[in-house]
Formats: structure tokens, C-alpha cells, sequence
DNA sequence: ACCCTACAATATGTCCTACAAAAGGAATTA
DNA sequence: TAATTCCTTTTGTAGGACATATTGTAGGGT
């Protein structure tokens, strides 16, 4: 098992801006900056570090892109609060991961979606109820793939919506794409979708009837397919 | 309802840098590089894009970052594959997240825990359970605080890896710090840490002898001082 | 013919200088 | 006092220069 990756640290990265960046992130962290505070410019952490504007711009350059820092004109650095998601939107591309990530994520999907149920007990509303029987009576017996998907994310994005969680929401909208990726992969492969024997109808009556775990079991069988397509 | 923040695409970024980093995103998606690829060289991208050396480096610095690319001496760049929970790693640092964000981790790591369930006997083997009993057994009754977040990491932790799932299990375990850290937060308001009435040492029995359904009740139990606390 | 070594070519890493642009602050005027 | 103008400061961008490491190649030795 490559269990080592996850407990060994891989040694110090060997460029710079590398250094420089992992430095200021410690910098950051230290000095307990609250949102908003002023940092140091551009050149003073150059001559701070020793090192040219340029490395520390890198740097900087990446903080940047990862929301924790925004930068004004005149006023410098401010520091500010990381969106964390944000740059995971960025990598998560079908197209760019590997296989075994894909997979991960595939199942990674099916297991947010199974632990919904008491997030989505604890905070639904008569309002979020009506609206997705609203959902449901939309979904037309059309069942080309387009429409397919379309429902789908409708369905199950109305449902993270509803947890009032809002980073599970988005964490959840970006599966999404590689979940329906993988499926048309695998699909073309070994043959047409099946469709879970739960449908998104008999979910919202248990909603509206039933409790949490009445409701996690008729997940489990609306996912039954996706689940039988898991390898041991 | 800031749902509109979802939906609406912010407006496209302002500097020369985050317009290249966005270029190069796309024409490396466009032209569906296969890992290992070379890439052209820095000032080639320089040159096509009309901008100087500077900014395609600080652009090219971020995708670094990200695992997208990986740069060689002489043989120029070459595209990896990112590794989608690096970057998230860098940022999940309960110190430099907002309140907000730190409570949706708290019920997202609840979730996930609570979605475990069918992962796990999938894929769980005789082997793995005796680990576990190893890992209970070591449980000593000795509950001051160190040793407790030791325990549950240690047992938590063998149960995400028993998924077989290395992103679910990486994911997870960049969870708990922040985790713990809101737990020792709203504890010290609060007064002290319940424990559910499901122990560690019931989880492992229901694994040998109960199905998954049992199991995900089971944990339901052992999380219920967590669920209880959060709010509606 | 083969291997080893040394050197040249090349792409990235780092530094430096300079200037444009924007934005805050100060000074000036109505 | 309020509005306007100018100045200053800091980031954003450009371009040139050199160090460094690595690859490929040529040459020499066996």
C-alpha cells in the first residue's frame, strides 16, 4: 500500500519562489493577520527575504490565486479569506485528472450523497418541499440524455441546497461534472444506464413522510445502480 | 439567499496574469495534452501571447502550484496531473478560514463520515477488522485530550482507508484538524465534550456482525453529541 | 565498436532597472 | 467647508542580463 505518500512529507521544494511561498504562508499564519490588515510591499518582503521582487511576486502570485491575499492599488496587500473551493474548481477537470482520481471521485459523490439525510432533516422547509415536487413534475417522461442530466442536477443540487450548507452545496455542484463523465465513460463501455428503482418522486414522498434513515435507504436505492457499478 | 453568487460568473479578471493563467488553462484543455507532453517554452507563450516573460511565469508559477505542470531544466514544461487535494491543503488552515466556512466543514466532515457506510463494506477485509480491534484495544480508559484526538484519529482513520478510496481518505483527514479545532472552540463556550453513547468498541462489533444499515445507525450514535450541537 | 568524459547548447531560475497606471492623500481654490 | 487638482506611493508590466542545470554530442581512450 502506498500508505508512506500520506505520512512522509516530501522533501522541501527546491526553487525560491517554492521557499518563498511557503514562508509567507508561515508568515501569515504567525503573525495572525485578521482579514483585511495591510501587508508588508512587495519589495520589503523582497529585502526582507533576500530575494528579487520577482520571486516574491510568484509567490505572491499564487496566494493570490487562491483568495488569500487581494492586492489594491496604492493601499498594498490586504490579507483575505481563502475560498477554499476555489481552486479546487480549477483542477477539477475530467479531462485532466487520472483514472484512479476519477474513480475516487465518482464514489466520493455517492458517499456525500448518502450522508445527506440528517443534514437535510434538520434543516428542510415546506417551501424546499414544494419546490422540488415542483422539480419532479417537470421531469417530463423524456429520458434523452440531456434532459436525463439536466433533471438530475436539478434534483440533487436542489437537495445540497437545501442542507443551508453552502461549501457541501458547491463541493457537491463540481462533483458533478466528473460523476457524469465517468458514467458516459463507463456507460459506452458496458452498455446503457440503469435507472435506480427509487425515483426522485418516491424521494420527495419520503420527505414528506418519512424520517432520516427511511430516507437514507431510499437513496441507497436510487443509487443502487451506480453502487452495483463499484468494484470491490 | 446568496445563491446568485453560484449561479453568476464574476466578471472576468482584471490583470494581465490572471487573464494568461485563464489562456493557458483553456489551450491546455483545447489541445488535450496528454501527461508527459512538452509544452512550449516560456518565451514562445510570451510571444504569443503579447505579453512579456514576467507575467506568463507568474501564470505558469500557479499552475506549478497545482500539480498542473512540471518544469524540467532544459526540456521545457511538462504537463502532470494535478493533484486536486494539494491545493485545498494549503488552504484549509482553520486559522485562516471564516467562520461561516468553518461550521460547513464541521457538518461536511459529518457527512462524509456518515456516507462511509457502504464504501466500507464493500470493501472491508478480515484484516482491516482486526486492525481496528488492535486500534480499540489500545484505548485505554484515558480520556484527557490529547490522547482522545489521538484515538479518534487513529480510528477514524483506519476506517477511511479501509474505503480503498485515497482521495475520500486524504480528504477526510485534512477534515479533522479543522474539525477538533471548532470542537475545542464551541467547547470551551459550552462546557465539556459529550460522547455518544455508540463507542469505538460497538462500531468494530456491528462491523463483524451487522450490515451496513446497522453500521451507518450505529455511527449516527457514536456522532449524535455532534449533530445535537449543530444548529438549525 | 563501445564506453566514458568533456564541452557546447538550451531552457528555466533569478536578478535588475525602468516605467505605466491606479488610488490615496495633500494642497489649492471656490 | 467642499470640490478639484496635483503629487506620491505601490502594484503591474516590460525587457534585458546572467547563473545554473541538463541534455545531446563530439572526442578520446580501450
Amino acid at each position: 500500500m502506498s500508505d508512506l505518500k500520506n505520512d512522509i512529507r516530501p522533501l522541501e521544494p527546491s526553487t525560491m519562489t517554492d521557499l518563498v511561498e511557503s514562508r509567507l504562508r508561515e508568515y501569515l499564519k504567525r503573525k495572525s493577520f485578521v482579514p483585511g490588515d495591510a501587508l508588508p510591499k512587495e519589495q520589503e518582503l523582497a529585502d526582507a527575504l533576500g530575494v528579487s521582487r520577482n520571486v516574491v511576486r510568484e509567490a505572491l502570485s499564487r496566494l493570490r490565486m487562491l483568495g488569500m491575499i487581494d492586492t489594491r492599488k496604492k493601499r498594498g496587500m490586504l490579507l483575505a479569506q481563502p475560498d477554499i473551493l476555489g481552486s479546487l474548481e480549477r483542477v477539477l477537470d475530467p479531462l485532466l485528472l487520472g483514472k484512479n482520481t476519477l474513480k475516487d471521485i465518482f464514489e466520493l459523490r455517492l458517499v456525500l450523497e448518502m450522508g445527506l439525510a440528517d443534514l437535510l432533516y434538520l434543516r428542510k422547509t415546506p417551501e424546499d418541499i414544494a419546490a422540488l415536487e415542483d422539480i419532479v413534475a417537470r421531469e417530463v417522461n423524456n429520458q434523452q440524455k440531456p434532459f436525463r442530466v439536466e433533471h438530475e442536477i436539478a434534483f440533487h443540487g436542489k437537495l445540497y441546497q437545501m442542507t443551508g450548507n453552502d461549501t457541501y452545496m458547491r463541493f457537491q455542484k463540481m462533483l458533478l461534472p466528473v460523476f457524469e463523465y465517468v458514467l458516459d465513460f463507463e456507460m459506452q463501455a458496458n452498455g446503457q444506464a440503469d435507472v435506480g428503482e427509487v425515483t426522485h418522486r418516491n424521494l420527495v414522498e419520503i420527505l414528506k413522510t418519512g424520517d432520516s434513515e427511511d430516507f437514507r435507504r431510499g437513496m441507497k436505492a436510487h443509487l443502487k445502480p451506480h453502487f452495483d457499478r463499484l468494484k470491490v
